[in-house]
Order: structure tokens, then C-alpha cells, then sequence
DNA sequence: TCGATGCTACGGTCGTCACCGTAACATCTT
DNA sequence: AAGATGTTACGGTGACGACCGTAGCATCGA
């Protein structure tokens, strides 16, 4: 097959309205069952199948069989990774007019949520602007590093980057996030190996929340006083 | 408009076979006409001119009539990188069965070509790894950085460093490299500000060409010494 | 064992869109 | 001025695919 045809087929299977929802939902790493994305859809079960299983199809989704549940995540970071350069040309060319629905459920979006595995909004973009500042990241447009005070200030407050290298290619010791640009905000959020560490590790301290279900994250009175106090992040 | 609206708009547009033929052709970063693409991708003026008109409406790409000629452009590298991100997931879901049908043509782009601004290709991962090799650039997944002897290396052989970051953002200045995951090669050659101020170097002192019109790239005696001398490549 | 739930398979309908033919317009050439 | 070339406008056709209804299969709970 040429490889246009791939990427046609590729872009297609994006290019779908319904699809692209279901694809949104799983933006957070999370693993979803049909009948929930038929719901996120607005599309009936079978319809929702159908799509799931052309997706699957193409390696974009993977599916784990759980009892009567089947459980659809993406199929790999790379596929994260399309859609986010997907989202950036959509949000770059939407008209530059004031946007006028946007529901409490944007906003709570805006202020902060997940993006795969790693933070965006508000928050994800404060704690890229913080590390920035105080000189233990170096962000450019298209790539990013950790200095060396970084890795000594991020071990610190528990996040150990010889335990990531080791565990990934460990090419180089510095090199492991990405400027990811920030559909909301225009501007850069960590993600790569250190945004996805950062997240998790945020999670697992308490210092932030997942509202409901949902992709939106909320930061919790413990996580508002270590942000500030170790970065001096001040939210809101 | 909902985001996801747009999204889906966009990879749509991406996702036509004749559309895609068309976006491909604009990869190297040139500007063609309507009929030129019409050609590439078998189809009438007309249905061409169709095509391009709904993808300059939705931003992908950017016109400029000159006489009764409109020339075609991607519309800025964030929509190259878009492309490069889909390619990237399109290959590596692809059958892991040989390929049956290797053209010459498809040969010579496997030797070496231009990727929108920078070099791919066999070429373009063996600069990739010299440099690496020789500490002038570390490489992880998703980002890279340029080393402080790979400033002075870099300079020595004409590409100032320092002067790219007063053109650009000069956010940090060794982080203007992005690894860029090779479709034919499965590994990552230079792209960024860095891989692109290394293609543009290479075209201006007669190191490589085009061959014909096309993207294909060809290493010139002058460039192959060079390239050897300077950092120990050895092609073919 | 029986009903309920999650999911998939199949067939049919309807809307969308890629495509081209015809035609009009703009620009360059002679 | 007249013909040639590049491009866009418009209308019609044909095909692909998104969607759902019905039906069948697998799994869970009683």
C-alpha cells in the first residue's frame, strides 16, 4: 500500500465527528467501554462498535476483553501525540473571535485538566512557567531540557530522574520533556517523559484531583500549598 | 464551534486519498499550482481547485497569485508537523510485511530528502547519528538538545548558533532541536531550527541537490567529502 | 436455569461529498 | 485583438459510509 493511502486512511478514521469525540474521551489515558463513548457521542452502541473496531483495526485503539466489558485506550503515546498536533493547527486557526459557549464544563477544563498523561490548562501551563523561571527547565518551540539544578530541585520534591531514564531509552539524562502547546492557554506545557512524571506523581501525593470522571483536574488545599511554597505557583 | 468539531474538520480534510497526494507534494516546503497537483494526484483541475480552496478556507494552507498563476503553500511548519506526527502513526501501524512495491523512485527518497525544511531519509539519520555520536547533539523521544561543543562544532563547519536564536523566540539556546521519527528509516533524524538551519547550509554550499523537481536529495562529491572529513559519515 | 447487560453481525436507508462536464473569467502571448 | 493557458463557478451523478433496527452471541447476577 503506498504510504499516502495509510495516512488517508489514518487521518480519515480522525476526520470523523463522531469518532473524533470517542478519541477526545480516551485523551486521558484512560481505558473506556463501547457503550460509554456511544454515550460521549451521542451515537447508538452498535454505531459506536462499529467505529471502535475500524479503529482497532488500524492500530490506533487497543482493547483489553474484561469479562463482558472491552475496554478501548489508545494505542500508543504516538497516537496521543497525532491528535495533540491535530488539536494545536485546529486551535491555531480558529477565528480569532471571543468564544461564546463556553459552559462551567470549559471552564473547569480551562483551569486544568489532563492531556494523555500529562497536566494542561492553567495549571499545567503555571507549573511549566515555574520551572522555567526558576531555571531548571529550558523550553524552546520545539523541544525542551532539564538542567542540571533541575534534576537536583525536581529529585527534591520527589521526582527522581535517574528512576525515569533508567526505566525508558535513556539516551540522554537531560532530555526528556516536550513543549506541548496548550490548546486553551497558546502557550507551552510540559509533556514528555518529565510532564508525564510530574503528573503522576501529583496524583499520587494528593496534590491534585480528578472532578467526577472527567478529564478536568482540580488541585487540592495540600497541592495549592506545595506548589506555591516549592515553586511559588500561586493559583488564581 | 466545539473543539472537537474543528479537530475532526481538519483531520477530514487530511484524510481524502487526493487531498493527502496533494499535501504530501507540498512537504518539502515549496509552492505549487493547482494543475501541478491535479497532476500529482490524478485527478481534473477542476476537482483540484475544489480541494485546495476548501483547505485554504480552513487554514491548512496559504496562497499568493502571481499572474494567472496561485501558488500553494502549507500554510505554516505547525501543518508540516501535523502531517509528520499522522505519518508517523500510518508507518508505524503498517503490516510488518516487505514491501512489494519499491520503485526506483521510492528508492532514491529512501536515500535522502527533504522533509518539509530539514533532511530525512537515510541521509538525514546518518547526519542525525554523527552528531550524536560525536556529543555535538543528545537525542531522546521527544526532545533534543544541542551541546555546548556542539555550538562551537556547528559554528566551525557555518551554522551559527547564536544566530538562529536572535531570529527565533531565543528562548534557550540549546534547545532548538526536535528528533523526528524517520518513516523509511524508523529512526529519528534532526528536524527543529536546527535540522532546518542544517538543511538550508547544506543546499547553499553545493553539499547536496535535488534531484529534478522532486523531493529526492542527492549528495554531491563536494558534500560527500565533507560530510565525511567533518563528521566521520560514510554513505553508501 | 433464566433474565439482564455489553457487545457484535448484518441489512437497509439516507446524506454527504468526490468527481467531472460545461462554462465563465483572468492573464499571458502573439 | 485573438487565441492559449490557468483557474474558478455551477450542476449533476455516483459511490462511499455513518447511522440505526433487528437479531444473535457472550457474560454476569439471581
Amino acid at each position: 500500500m503506498a504510504s499516502h493511502a495509510k495516512f488517508a486512511e489514518i487521518a480519515a478514521l480522525a476526520g470523523d465527528p463522531s469518532r473524533a469525540v470517542m478519541l477526545h474521551a480516551l485523551m486521558d489515558g484512560r481505558a473506556l467501554t463501547a457503550s460509554e463513548m456511544a454515550r460521549a457521542a451521542s451515537i447508538a452502541p452498535q454505531t459506536a462498535s462499529d467505529h471502535l473496531a475500524r479503529m482497532v483495526a488500524a492500530g490506533l485503539l487497543s482493547v483489553v476483553k474484561q469479562g463482558r466489558h472491552r475496554y478501548h485506550r489508545l494505542a500508543s503515546p504516538v497516537v496521543a501525540q497525532m491528535m495533540e498536533s491535530i488539536m494545536l493547527v485546529a486551535s491555531d486557526l480558529e477565528p480569532a473571535q471571543p468564544k461564546l459557549t463556553v459552559g462551567p464544563r470549559d471552564k473547569s477544563l480551562r483551569a486544568g485538566r489532563t492531556c494523555y498523561d500529562h497536566l494542561a490548562g492553567r495549571l499545567g501551563v503555571a507549573l511549566a512557567d515555574a520551572l522555567v523561571m526558576g531555571g531548571h527547565v529550558e523550553l524552546a518551540d520545539d523541544a525542551g531540557l532539564v538542567t542540571n539544578t533541575g534534576v537536583a530541585f525536581l529529585g527534591g520534591i520527589g521526582v527522581d530522574i535517574d528512576a525515569l531514564m533508567a526505566r525508558r531509552g535513556k539516551r540522554s539524562k537531560r532530555v526528556l520533556c516536550r513543549p506541548c502547546l496548550d490548546w486553551s492557554e497558546r502557550r507551552p506545557h510540559l509533556a514528555g517523559v518529565l510532564g508525564a512524571a510530574l503528573c503522576t506523581h501529583s496524583f499520587k501525593n494528593g496534590w491534585i484531583r480528578h472532578i467526577d470522571g472527567t478529564r478536568a483536574v482540580m488541585v487540592t488545599p495540600k497541592g495549592r500549598r506545595i506548589y506555591r511554597e516549592q515553586l511559588g505557583v500561586q493559583l488564581e
